[in-house]
DNA sequence: CAGCAATCTGAACGCCGTCAAGATGATCTT
DNA sequence: AAGATCATCTTGACGGCGTTCAGATTGCTG
């Protein structure tokens, strides 16, 4: 038996680890974050509550192993919205839309990635050196050209990750409903959101 | 025996559901979230593991009342914000320092407010109303004068809420230390952040 | 094939949220 | 003042949780 998808190592389960976090992560997309135990993870990939413990040091390393897999794919996302958008005025707005959208598709996991990070008060390294925070800070860079000082560009850059992942966490409040029909469904909503931030393009005129 | 101070009735206790939100806010202070269990809020306030029962439906419900003393003295923040700035230009940037410098004094307060509106998908009604979200509109209002569409302020302010809440959440990420230091402490870092947004200048000059 | 190390199981511990049944004691009626 | 009533609190229990550990099982190495 134990036919599989092997990754380094076919152990007896063929790829636990794997299971495990795609387990996880089926688990958050069907019942969400509050049903999230170790015990249904084992239960979900058909294997005892104590298996885990010999892929993970404990449940949190297994959430940060779901975490890291949604920081990849918020990255792809945030890339695809990036060589989508012809137009430079409206990338950024795009890029923003494409990051709040890819929170409104995976809430859980979404909330799973933030969880971690906020316990450990840092976001995942890799941002910084070429993931979606990177993407951010040069889709502004070329869009106010080079004669904005590093320090403006990082701060501007941290505005707009603050708003995006603050209206991440808001979209779904039902307080925006009549707001988001007003203006013709939820897509138009976000545009005007971030199109009212006005940090952008405020961004270079600043002092 | 049984003295304490009285609200509506003198119980056996004196006044339990005081004392349990009293407790959990203690355990939330000096232990943090993950310490907060409803029988250990029980046992903080001196009593058995099913007393609770009898002043809130359950958990939740007592995190609920939790939370709504947070907002409660959110608004208070945010009031004295407001009423200590006499400058218009810099108001809108104070009350957004405030707004984040609360969150970052009551941190596990702040996540709890947090997390059961996004259980309920909703802000507390009352913030509508004449609460903290109120405030950041009246503000914002007074800064453009009176030839505003409705719906603009509307965006704006939910937008200006967002960038707050994010920052508020990202405040205290290491990766943002050396940018910190570079600009004389967090205070500063903080208002660098909410001026690059440059969200509320540029709002009036729009389209 | 023998031995070893990696992997998995089963049972147990203490903690959790919650509930039902009973004890306690304040208040209300008469 | 006495007794009934009812809200309040305790005790004890249930199942689920994260985690650990001793032991069974399995694949790898020599």
């Amino acid at each position: 038996m134990t036919t599989a998808t092997v990754e380094s190592r076919p152990y007896h389960h063929g790829d636990l680890s794997r299971a495990l976090v795609d387990a996880a992560r089926k688990i958050l997309e069907t019942e969400g974050p509050g049903a999230l135990s170790l015990r249904a993870v084992a239960r979900e990939a058909g294997v005892s509550p104590a298996a885990p413990y010999h892929h993970f040091k404990d449940k949190n390393e297994l959430l940060e192993a779901v975490a890291h897999e949604g920081w990849v794919e918020l990255d792809q996302a945030l890339s695809n919205a990036r060589a989508s958008t012809e137009n430079p005025r409206t990338r950024m707005t795009n890029l923003g839309v494409a990051y709040v959208r890819f929170a409104r598709d995976n809430p859980a996991l979404y909330r799973v990635m933030y969880d971690r990070s906020r316990d450990k008060d840092a976001l995942p390294d890799q941002l910084k050196d070429d993931g979606a925070y990177c993407q951010v800070r040069n889709t502004l860079a070329e869009h106010t050209g080079a004669h904005v000082a590093e320090i403006d560009l990082e701060l501007a850059t941290i505005a707009a990750w603050c708003a995006g992942h603050g209206l991440a966490e808001m979209i779904s409040f039902k307080q925006f409903a009549p707001l988001k029909e007003m203006l013709g469904g939820e897509e138009a909503f976000l545009r005007a959101v971030f199109e009212h931030l006005g940090m952008f393009a405020k961004f270079t005129t600043q002092d």
